[in-house]
DNA sequence: CTTCTTGCCGAAACCGGTTTCGGAACTGAC
DNA sequence: GTCAGTTCCGAAACCGGTTTCGGCAAGAAG
């Protein structure tokens, strides 16, 4: 290569080619050639093409925060993780990460990422990107049903896309899993194993997808034609002692569950331990259902049957959607949701001493 | 909300407060504001101190994009999670992502995060950034021997932070854990237990925290008066399933090894099941150690005995020292490691048959 | 052949900051 | 009282883009 020699004169070691070099190269002003480039209706065909060809040539690529000074765009999605709810999204973050950075990158976009542990501090973070104009809109993870980001935002003007739903879903565009028909499903699975009494542990009340899961496996009980018995749920657990402490309380029980749903992975594990502890053999003398797709429970032994959870798309279509609603789409045409598929571990069998009636018609 | 009707002159709805504004406010040009806020020593004393109180009284926050133009620095670091290799480092990411924000916004800056595949994408997604200017320096994790990143910025002139130490050190900063004295130390229990027949697991050669673990189990060994059989010694494996297969080829040794110890969590995992498949009890009929902390590793009936690290110091240290780095600091100055500290779980315990000296000493 | 559009581009202002340069006012020395 | 040296600030250029405005030339209409 002897670029090293021949020092060209349009590219000296570490300058950028600019929008002016551009124009010196097409002999136009650097304002004829910005309308070019953002494809303005006043630009004949001809030097439009004219000027695309020189600025691939030239390597030229704007500078988003130059761009950013006039538009107010800095072409960043944001997102603020919450990092005081116990360790819930830790393991999918790297997938979720990856969703989204590659769906902002195909647009020429990236990713601000902050975190905060409280959310008066959530707010504040918020409060300073906007600010500072970091990022041009956010992603909301671990929506609630009453949500001071959406106030906080929405009252701002500035864009965002929920992965979640809300209790107030005005102006809001979202993605979500029905994590509802999962729970349902889970109950579907149960019940034609010839399970009767099937418990259910739920997740932290706060958060939307709590309640619609319990709402799901609510459904699923009716659906099945079972009684759906209070004693056997168990919602507003956080934590994998929370959900230990629960799978005691339904051993309790009389009678006992024969099953337990479990609204994430992470109360799966704890209630899982509890079931050991008390000399259950998930899979054998009790079966347990999870939801999440959780690595932890894949590790466990049997595997944890569960409702797997497609992360990285979910970072993909939301950040998409972000891009979509600050270029000035309706979040009415910007709500999405997408289904958890079942995933067979091995923690689901009939329950003691029932006969299926397949296999024994009599 | 009268904010309709009664428009405030300064802050109309939306309007940011800019350096124009504090000037007008002190009766100065805006040039001379920026000096003051920017200690020039030409300013005086008493001109500074009007204008930051003017400042703060409006609430002013400069634009970071805005400032970039002409300083070319936009207040951001930088992070490109390579994902091809397996989910190694997803368990820890949160952890880390936190502590590298704190470190960050404690000065007022941000991080811009991107994911990448493959190498050639990961060197495509530096040059963009730097390129596009999304980030004024780098946090490099899981480095290599010969890491094609650390050629790149370096010819590049771009400021960067190792997150591990790499063959040549040459102008690098950097920050790692001491995972070689980890597994000295790990010996050192094991031999202390009566262990003299101690396996080895470890991780892709390629990184450099493979090579310094293995350099470590060695120095272990000679430590502890024990000696190095090259068929313990399992290096290059990179997914749980590949140390389950090494544990396989372990326990095929004769005699077999009493104890294993595992490069990372994850092989960790994949060998404790493989243990158990061969009809072992892990923290009775033979003794595992892991590093990393991993919460796959904890989830563990019993939990794995293993070195835990602190993800969230790690990402505060890295990005003040980029920040650092950044501003000109020379990269000799900032080179730091820290130790990772063992947590017993429930996987460690003496070989088989093996009489304590305290408890008979016969 | 005018006149009125329309298409197309140049010129210049502008965004919100930073930095250079020059000069007024004040100081101290002789 | 003069002069050189400081101190401190204003004016203006500048960074790399975007956007407004106006005008020239070609084509259409009368």
């Amino acid at each position: 290569m002897g670029e090293e020699i021949h020092i060209d004169s349009q590219h000296r070691r570490g300058a950028r080619v600019t929008i002016s070099d551009v124009a010196k190269a097409v002999s136009l002003t650097k304002g004829t050639v910005s309308r070019a480039l953002n494809n303005y209706p006043d630009i004949s065909a001809s030097t439009r093409q004219r000027v695309m060809a020189a600025a691939r040539d030239l390597g030229y690529t704007p500078l988003a925060h130059a761009q950013a000074i006039r538009t107010g765009r800095v072409r960043a999605v944001g997102l603020v993780l919450h990092l005081d709810q116990h360790d819930a999204q830790k393991p999918f973050l790297a997938d979720f990460l990856k969703g989204i950075t590659q769906g902002a990158s195909a647009e020429g976009w990236t990713l601000t990422v902050a975190t905060a542990e409280t959310e008066a501090e959530a707010t504040e973070t918020y409060r300073r990107l906007v600010e500072e104009r970091k990022a041009d809109g956010f992603i909301l993870p671990r929506t609630k049903l009453e949500d001071t980001r959406v106030a906080f935002l929405r009252d701002r003007g500035v864009p965002f896309v929920l992965y979640g739903r809300t209790g107030d879903p005005e102006g809001c565009a979202w993605f979500d899993l029905l994590g509802e028909t999962a729970m349902e499903e889970a109950v579907t699975i149960l019940a034609a194993q010839g399970h009767t009494r099937i418990g259910y542990i739920g997740g932290d009340g706060a958060f939307t997808y709590a309640a619609l899961r319990l709402q799901g496996y609510r459904e699923g009980l009716a659906a099945a034609g079972l009684r759906h018995d209070p004693a056997l749920e168990i919602p507003g657990c956080a934590t994998a002692q929370a959900g230990a402490a629960a799978a005691q309380d339904l051993l309790a029980c009389d009678p006992a569950p024969t099953a337990i749903i479990c609204a994430t992975d992470l109360l799966a594990t704890g209630v899982i331990r509890a079931l050991r502890a008390a000399g259950h053999r998930p899979g054998e003398t009790i079966s347990v259902i999870g939801y999440d797709g959780a690595p932890e429970a894949a590790a466990l032994e049997p595997p944890l049957s569960t409702f797997v959870v497609d992360q990285q798309r979910a970072g993909t279509r939301l950040s998409q959607m972000l891009i979509a609603r600050i270029r000035g789409e309706a979040p009415e045409l910007l709500r999405e949701t997408a289904s958890a598929t079942y995933r067979e571990g091995g923690t689901v069998a009939p329950p003691p001493g029932y006969q299926s009636e397949r296999e024994d018609p009599s």
